[in-house]
DNA sequence: TTGAATGCAAAGGATTTGCAGAGGC
DNA sequence: GCCTCTGCAAATCCTTTGCATTCAA
């Protein structure tokens, strides 16, 4: 499933994200591990949005060198998103993480047809929810959007057998 | 699980929920049962927003009068949402449903401490989305926004236990 | 009458948990 | 060596499905 996406320079950062999750481990008394040595290293190979078993279907199989059980994947990924370096959204019913340490904040279109996520980033966006939550007394700290629709690349090509689409 | 939310003014509409779920049913050939009147029944009685299992406990239990089987609130839901009254959203891995026939678009604040959402209406945004997606040439359908933080209450009672929260 | 809808039971998919053994520190 | 972490298996949660029966039109 390829990524459509631009490419985002990187936010200038103080460490690596192996830097990190060892100051985060070592701030928890938790212990740097083979498997979570492994899984941030196919976490951050590449910059792209993947579910559970998206991972793992990269990562080695049982038996193999470097294999990571099923359970020690999600309890990683809570781990990784709660040391700040992945960032977790649902999609249709599934969790969807993507990198969140040393990239920009930013949103994402959802096309319903080749069902791709465009980034995109709006400092218009960031301020406008400030105004909303601030209008309501709301302590922000963090927001989830997506918007839904048909991207270009779809849109050129022929339409094939319509998808039943939420009404909104 | 009460709600803190404005009283929406609602949109000037053709007819009744029960009208509309008629036209519907009619242009599919499909039949107005009991269940999905009892249904259709319970869920506009009160705008909130509401998962599955919250309207299941408020509709009559097995062997009282008025009982319709889980599987049946289901499928009901989701005919409900392809006729165009109500929304669907997902909010921590779970369906959230509410009233959308009659009412106007709205995002929503989700505070993390009481875990009530808050709606509100912002035209800009829509505007700023239309400005998003048009210059990604991206044919827009609809968006889910969820704006989390600690709403105004729960600002000012005291801290209790403190709550794991997303890094944002 | 006849096909659509219901309820039951059971399956499904994603994620989580209890626990005994393995392994960082 | 102690205490955390892992893998296994099983459980959990929410939702969907197959099928025989019921029922609206």
């Amino acid at each position: 499933m390829s990524q459509q996406q631009k490419s985002f320079e990187r936010l200038p950062v103080a460490s690596s994200p192996e830097q990190r999750f060892d100051e985060y481990l070592q701030s928890r008394g938790m212990r740097n591990t083979e498997q979570r040595r492994i899984l941030l290293e196919y976490v951050f190979a590449e910059h792209e949005h993947f579910d559970a078993d998206q991972l793992i279907e990269r990562l080695p199989t049982k038996g193999e060198e470097g294999y990571v059980s099923r359970p020690t994947v999600y309890r990683t990924l809570a781990e990784f998103v709660d040391a700040g370096l992945l960032k977790k959204f649902e999609l249709d019913g599934r969790s969807v993480y993507e990198h969140d340490y040393g990239y920009p904040e930013h949103d994402h279109l959802y096309c319903e047809q080749c069902e791709n996520l465009i980034e995109f980033r709006s400092h218009e966006l960031t301020k406008l929810l400030e105004t909303v939550a601030s209008e309501h007394r709301f302590r922000r700290s963090g927001h989830k959007l997506i918007v839904k629709g048909i991207c270009e690349s779809c849109q050129k090509s022929r339409r094939r057998t319509r998808r039943r689409v939420d009404l909104i």
